[in-house]
DNA sequence: GTGAAAGCGCTAACAT
DNA sequence: ATGTTAGCGCTTTCAC
């Protein structure tokens, strides 16, 4: 059975191609009887247009491109788990891409997805070079940027205040007793999960005159980067009474650390982790951490995109319209955390 | 700047549109002098040509389609990821869409992908009904199955034996002395991992005579149901000394319930989850499961994928030309598991 | 209200 | 080796 085309219902309803278009799209006042007609041949045949075709035509793919660093990180899985599943409903498709955090995979694969025709995209990603930058104003597209900013003022980023958060999560432990507060960051070349997080702890403890560096360690956000730090600083003696993690992964290796070490969680130490991720609520202690709203923020991203591509005026162009949503971040308390007043 | 197309590049150079296409695509002969020249044009204009156009004249889109249940769930990310890692060298892209378990939204996705001109498409799902046997007779491009079959000869299906796996599983727990051993298993009308797994334990624990209905409970592959499947086990008092779950979710509710209820695993109960996602390794205590090989199945997937459509003799058209890959599993002995005798 | 024709950007015969 | 021409399946003026 070959595929059929827009020419055959066109013949089989006795009228012209442009007619049975304009059916298809609404697009133009047509008879209530041909339409009638047209619409019962299309249903019969279970004829479906040529995506393909019409992109080419109308220069619009319906597709959306979204290019994050990986997706078997939950953090990630969540946005595009987000993303999915507003789309589902809506008349586009989502073309997704991994890139393991390296820049110049970044910039090759915007450029792919600049071909792929798609309408829109994503970035879940640090802003990085200037070449990024670049490639970032000549995409001509809407883009939008979750969990970062790219310094262009016409990309609208949704995002969380992290260094904010990190003052809460600080300021959560120091209400229960703590004063000798740890932290394992992410890198600071991460500006905004690795910087940010760091800064808004530093100054909590500041305040307080709790700070030192000596209580700082740092890894790349996994379990297995947690569980190093965790013993480095056992190995360095005089443990922390708690410890503020920079993902909830870290927090999680450290805590594994310490359990097969015989430290107490949260007896001997406390522990606040970053994101919420699953794992956050099942694991044992559980974890009180901060919670991201990564399915909301994938959402979101999807709803202005598309309110991007379908009102173009809704393109934010001068400066004071630059819009970057801050969402609502909320400490989780459970098992890890203790009172020691 | 207007975008570019080959028409353009073709004028620059002096040349004509098909010369380029066939620079572009290497299909022809072209003199050394004249590709130099238009190589040359196409890097200083950074000119790419448009993949909608190509799609369209070609019949081929370089997009392959993927469908399953849910994006958030550890088991169906590692997929995605195993597959995405592969393909992103390739000069293929990959349209990912979930589903919810939900048979009718499967099929209106399998016609949105065919509609979007995908050249092949992956499916990780049950087989489910008739109407959707159909919509895959009716695809007309290469399909593959992860995790289960089509009963479609001639559809490649790439899984693992959950029935072996099981009996394995079990017959681990029999080896370490325990002899009261319970199930929580999925629902029985999810034909491999829910009853494929247990019917493997059932059948191990009748060779021994160990097995009893009152010793199973189910749920939906989730922490929370293994959470309440556990308190359901706990009520009915005469606890086993072991219990093997379908997931590694339902395992760890299952050992949060006990932890929360004063019951110590591996002391009084050891647990066998299977999946091998990557908080088993992570809980507290860590899992003993049965490790399937998420990511490679994604990976060859692509792999077979990308065979068949650039070779289209490599189908498997006849009877025994059906081929099933079984993966290799492997039990994978951690914390959760004591030995009683 | 409807049809004819041009065109979206590319590839693929068919000529030369 | 290269150019010419005719599509791929759809949308969109522009006539009628």
């Amino acid at each position: 059975m070959m595929k059929l085309t827009i020419r055959e219902i066109a013949e089989a309803a006795g009228v012209s191609k442009a007619t049975v278009s304009r059916v298809i799209n609404d697009s133009d006042a047509v008879s209530e009887e041909t339409r009638k007609k047209v619409l019962e041949i299309i249903k019969e045949t279970n004829f479906k247009p040529s995506s393909v075709a019409r992109s080419l035509s109308m220069k619009k793919s319906h597709l959306i491109g979204i290019i994050l660093p990986d997706l078997s990180n939950p953090v990630f899985s969540k946005i595009i788990a987000g993303a999915e599943s507003y789309i589902r409903n809506k008349d586009y498709s989502l073309l997704i891409t991994a890139t393991d955090f390296d820049i110049d995979m970044k910039i090759k694969h915007i450029n792919i997805m600049k071909d792929k025709g798609v309408d829109g995209l994503i970035l879940v990603t640090d802003h990085g070079s200037e070449e990024f930058q670049k490639t970032l104003i000549e995409f001509e597209k809407p883009i939008i940027m979750i969990g970062s900013d790219s310094s262009l003022p016409y990309i609208p980023t949704i995002k969380i205040d992290n260094y904010k958060a990190s003052q809460d999560a600080t300021q959560y432990l120091i209400d229960l007793g703590h004063k000798n507060i740890a932290m394992i960051r992410g890198p600071l070349s991460d500006y905004h999960s690795g910087k940010q997080r760091f800064l808004g702890y530093r100054d909590k403890l500041n305040c307080y005159g709790y700070y030192s560096e000596r209580l700082v360690e740092e890894g790349w956000y996994t379990f297995d980067d947690g569980y190093s730090a965790m013993e480095a600083l056992i190995k360095k003696g005089n443990l922390p009474t708690a410890i503020f993690c920079a993902s909830d992964l870290l927090a999680i290796g450290a805590i594994k650390c310490c359990i097969e070490h015989g430290i107490n969680v949260p007896d001997d130490i406390s522990f606040v982790g970053f994101d919420d991720v699953d794992i956050a609520r099942m694991y044992n202690p559980s974890l009180t951490t901060i919670r991201q709203p990564f399915e909301e923020q994938g959402d979101l991203a999807i709803r202005i995109m598309i309110d991007m591509i379908e009102n173009k005026n809704s393109i934010p162009n001068d400066e004071d319209s630059k819009f970057t949503t801050s969402m609502k971040y909320k400490l989780v308390i459970r098992e890890s955390t203790k009172n020691i007043k």
